[in-house]
DNA sequence: ACAGTTATGTGCGATAGCACGCATAGCACA
DNA sequence: TGTGCTATGCGTGCTATCGCACATAACTGT
């Protein structure tokens, strides 16, 4: 009896009992720390891996070291698109960004049940897309948008894949996710703490007030979210259990 | 007799005989003018658009109006590809760059060739993959690079897909594609002319030392043309016209 | 309680890009 | 040939962010 599911993810929670049931006994959960990463530029995969509690970034390293990360994933979608996209590698890494659990399921049970052209696949393409709204966005907002309003949105984006109105980031390290430097966000931090909007301590940002970050934010947040909404509704629809905090409460369920 | 064909879109003209023939008598001969949107956000799309010629931009626009472009599509790649991934809509447009020829493909025949599971869905997934990775490196270049860069960048991505040494764009436009404002790119565009890598005049700019751009762009240029070569390179091996020069030498050949 | 490590705060000067306004020059069409 | 539009050039602040250097504060382990 174990207190996570792979049905808490939700791509892996939609499917219907019949394709989950073949997926299940090939799905491994796993612990992913902190600072883990799950693949680096041009390495393959051996495992895609579908969150539950944790949360991954697909980060951007340049020669020059000045990095980005263009994109989040937690529950709701699932690491190594590569996979099932024919691609086998990706000149991007993905690191752990917040430290949690996984369910990971091998390349060639992946691929064979994409093969079958059944709802799996379905949601992986559709999940795809949102991803690419994910990083269209980032570029758009990383040209126009000030530090303060992507720190909102990160803030608010790790909100959304988590139970507990709290981050657990060095302000270092959220420097190198937006590709900012550190002091910059010291300053914007520092902006929100004495908006009341946070409150932070050592590398533990506590989120007091959730709408008045979602006003300091730029629009790409409601974006994204939107737009992930729209693609994945039936995921949710078929999910029951589509909130963080529901899922933590589970125990041992199957779909 | 006309001076296009199909398969002078890389995509396209990788099929086997056998898939090209099922699409060919669906595939319409499109002229795109400059400026064409062809399809908004959370527009429906009706067709995809395999160009031959033409140049589209998948662009971004804010609510305040500020834009920035994500994303050149051109004979190596197809543009609307939410008609396969099942979204149906983007949340960016799509806008043609350079006026050209393209081949369209309703919506239901596209779909239907894409559930055969075969190689035009091969194709077709794995050409979305090479598109997320330029769409990743524009966020990461717009955070790290300076104009100049992305300017070059921008000018040899155009060079790539089009015969002549020569891109037909005003600043103005220039401008709103980066993202940036029209003086910047004036100093920018100046800055390469002083140095005699391009020479302009009115909205014509001619290159006139390639290999000299590519010492001045960031690494992404490279970055995303490997991706994409890896990613595609079964495509071009099975392309045998896969320059624009030679395309554009061709007179209603088939593959 | 103390020392060591790590995270955070702060103060500079430098710079890239912004916003605005206006001057000039190239081209099109009459 | 001229006239007018549009593209380009340029100056002048202004702001956000950078890069570096260093001060302080908060946890950690002994």
């Amino acid at each position: 009896m174990q207190p996570f599911s792979p049905g808490q993810n939700h791509l892996l929670g939609a499917l219907p009992p019949a394709e989950f049931e073949r997926l299940s006994e090939h799905l491994e959960l796993v612990a992913l720390p902190l600072g883990e990463m799950l693949y680096g530029p041009g390495q393959t995969l051996t495992h895609a891996y579908f969150p539950v509690t944790s949360i991954v970034a697909l980060h951007c390293v340049m020669e020059s070291g000045a990095s980005a990360v263009v994109a989040a994933v937690g529950l709701e979608g699932v690491v190594g698109i590569s996979l099932f996209m024919g691609g086998e590698t990706m000149p991007s890494s993905a690191v752990v960004l917040r430290a949690g659990q996984a369910y990971r399921l091998d390349r060639a049970t992946l691929r064979q049940e994409f093969n079958r052209a059944g709802l799996l696949q379905r949601w992986l393409l559709r999940y795809t897309q949102a991803l690419i709204a994910q990083i269209a966005q980032t570029a758009v907002c990383n040209r126009h948008h000030s530090l303060e309003q992507q720190l909102c949105r990160w803030l608010l984006a790790t909100l959304d894949r988590t139970p507990l109105p709290e981050v657990v980031l060095t302000q270092e390290l959220i420097s190198s996710i937006l590709g900012v430097r550190r002091e910059g966000v010291t300053e914007a931090a520092g902006r929100l703490q004495r908006a009341g909007l946070i409150r932070y301590r050592r590398g533990h940002i506590s989120v007091l007030d959730r709408a008045g970050l979602e006003i300091h934010t730029c629009e790409c947040y409601a974006t994204v979210r939107n737009e992930s909404a729209r693609l994945l509704s039936a995921v949710d629809a078929a999910n029951t259990r589509s909130t963080p905090a529901e899922n933590r409460a589970l125990i041992g369920a199957t779909p």
